[in-house]
RNA sequence: GCGCUUGUAGCUCAACUGGAUAGAGCACCAGCCUUCUAAGCUGGGGGUCGCAGGUUCGAGUCCUGCCAAGCGUACCA
């Protein structure tokens, strides 16, 4: 309809541009919007007060030409001109009616689109070192990676959604050392843990899965493990050299056997993360392997490049890449002085092998606290000669954990974090997924666990989920009290329907399919959300006022047949939002 | 210091990307269950859109400068 509307005016301005009203080298972008007050019509537009000026007219006179060329349509009641040079459009109800039929014929597709088709997007999100479980701040990149995929799927983009793990690094490294020193503790060894160690409990059960597996074949006396060492940093030393040292002791004392327990911690961390968001209802087309970039020489070709195309060079023992050449702030090391590639270096090539798989969006979800890599990264793909324009960083924030009055502090080397697994336990799948997306992805949030888990029955998910459960038992009640459904003539009679509510909830449901599109080309998940709300608003506000199961035959198959296109779009949008749609609560 | 993000009701947030009288939910006050689920509905109070300029028919939205908060500013990931 807002689309019909644009193509309309459209026409108009093109047969004044005919008439010598415009210049013929004005093509405005004709915007349409639905109205905040009904006495405003349905639909205005502004295109009058835009062009007054280019066609040196005033607005009022303007909107009138363009309504007396406009073509006539037989949706379109009236048309009026309010305010200073605003054009309001009255639709006739009579054409209303009419999505109540479209969501019928299209049931679960209604509010799909075609304005992806043909286009490839790769979707990378939450990709967590898998150096312990997901915490609850893991969860908003989850819900909303997973949203914005679904989104983009719906309106018929080609998804393809991708976790990346890094299985390299040393991070990893100082994973495979904790889990070393806590089976050496299982295996009777005792001495001071590092301060720098990953001290969470799961370090120990994997440590211990270690001892079941493998009796004490990487076992070595303390004496010998720590013989030498540097000072930790409780002891006046530094934290990251001793942890390294250690690092370098495990591979030195285990040899090949050091790859068997980083592979054991590794591989049951990752299990249980791919567990911990299949449960939130978070899949992936794909895991991609960090290492396997080293493994393949991914890493290497993309630097030869870079250097072929003169971005690299050498300073203190260090290559280096010039990023401030291309929009960055300072450049950046590839290859440290040891000979180890940066996280930076992996995470060129991998970019690179993006968008070499063909992608024509590549779309990163980060915490905000990574902003700061976009220049390099979008640096680097330009460097490589690829389109860097392709990338698309979204930034989710997640600003503060709140216990009551009282901050958490969030640090998974600590041990000392709520876990996204814990949360679920807490208020469950739909909340905790409902809540994750109901805010604008940048907008920072307090999330407060004791007000998420103590009130969740305040929760505005159910508020939504409750409008659907009350449709299903309108429809349940319906044979239980002798009346039948005949949605034919239901149809028939749709006409019936001309409550202030009925027609209401009829522009509200039109709406769907636009708030879909939007949603989805602006990555804004939480437009859904407020939509279901207004949604469900509107058939509770409906529902107090009308009775629904009533004697006439005809008003009470009308009406179910709106209230059931209801139950489908509520049911639709949640099912994006990845959230069930209970019958009965 | 510099960069990114944010600043809207007591609290948590919206506002169709520059439109008409800035809206919801909590919280507070007053009402509604012999009728399809009260996890609901109706009504009420509550605002200098951080501050000051600017752009124009029109600004919460755009530009400039301040103020405040979060994050970043590694040969960590």
């Amino acid at each position: 309809m807002k689309k019909q509307l644009e193509n309309l005016i459209s026409q108009a301005i093109t047969k004044l541009k005919e008439q010598g009203v415009f210049a013929n080298d004005l093509n405005p972008t004709v915007h349409i919007e639905r109205t905040r007050d009904v006495a405003h019509g349905d639909f205005a537009t502004n295109i009058a007060l835009m062009l007054a000026k280019p066609a040196k007219t005033n607005p009022r006179q303007l909107a009138e030409q363009i309504i007396t060329t406009l073509p006539t349509n037989e949706a379109i009641l009236k048309v009026e001109i309010a305010g200073a040079g605003f054009i309001n459009f009255f639709m006739n109800p009579n054409a209303q009616y009419q999505i109540i039929g479209d969501i019928q014929a299209e049931g679960r597709l209604f509010g799909q689109s075609q304005i992806g088709v043909g286009k490839k997007v790769q979707v990378e999100f939450v990709s967590a070192n898998p150096t312990g479980p997901l915490h609850v701040g893991h969860g908003r990149g989850a819900a909303y990676g997973s949203v914005v995929g679904n989104l983009l799927t719906a309106t018929g983009f080609d998804v393809h959604r991708e976790y990346y793990v890094n299985d390299a690094g040393r991070q990893m490294d100082i994973l495979a050392t904790s889990v070393w020193l806590r089976y050496l503790e299982a295996c009777g060894e005792t001495f001071i843990f590092p301060s720098n160690a990953y001290r969470g409990d799961y370090v120990r059960d994997i440590a211990q899965t270690l001892v079941e597996h493998h009796g004490k074949n990487f076992a070595h006396s303390s004496a010998t493990v720590f013989a030498d060492l540097p000072l930790d940093e409780p002891e006046g030393g530094d934290k990251e050299i001793y942890i390294d040292a250690l690092i370098s002791r495990a591979k030195q004392l285990l040899g090949y056997d050091y790859r068997v327990v980083f592979d054991v911690g590794l591989n049951d961390i990752l299990s249980d993360i791919k567990d911990d968001l299949a449960e939130f209802g978070t899949t992936y087309d794909q895991w991609f392997s960090e290492r396997s970039l080293m493994d393949d020489g991914s890493i290497e070709k993309a630097l030869a490049v870079l250097k072929s195309n003169n971005y690299l060079y050498e300073k203190d023992g260090a290559i280096w890449f010039k990023s401030s050449e291309l929009g960055d702030e300072k450049d950046r090391v590839v290859i440290r002085d040891n000979g180890q590639p940066t996280y930076f270096a992996s995470d060129i090539a991998y970019h690179w092998n993006k968008l070499e798989r063909g992608f024509d969006v590549l779309i990163d979800i980060w915490g905000a606290d990574h902003h700061g890599y976009i220049p390099r990264v979008k640096a680097a793909l330009k460097a490589l000669g690829a389109d860097e324009t392709k990338l698309n960083v979204l930034l989710v924030q997640f600003a503060s954990l709140w216990r009551g009055e009282e901050k958490v502090s969030m640090s998974t080397r600590s041990g000392e974090f709520v876990t996204l697994r814990e949360l679920r336990d807490e208020v469950g799948r739909d909340a905790a997924r409902f809540f994750y997306v109901m805010r604008r992805s940048e907008q920072h949030m307090d999330f407060d666990l004791e007000l998420a888990k103590s009130k969740s029955n305040e929760n505005p998910v159910f508020y939504v989920q409750y409008a659907h459960a009350r449709v299903c038992s309108v429809f349940r009640q319906l044979t239980e009290k002798g009346f039948t459904q005949d949605v034919a003539l239901g149809m028939a009679n749709l006409a019936e329907l001309t409550a202030e509510h009925e027609t209401a909830l009829l522009t509200t449901l039109a709406r769907y399919p636009e708030v879909i599109e939007r949603a989805a080309t602006q990555y804004e998940p939480h437009l859904l959300i407020n939509y279901l709300r207004e949604l469900a608003t509107d058939f509770h506000t409906y529902y107090n006022a009308h009775q629904f199961l009533v004697e006439s035959d005809t008003l009470r198959n009308a009406r179910l047949n709106l209230i059931g296109a209801v139950r489908q779009v509520l049911a639709n949008g949640l099912n994006l939002l990845g959230i069930s749609s209970p019958v009965a609560m």
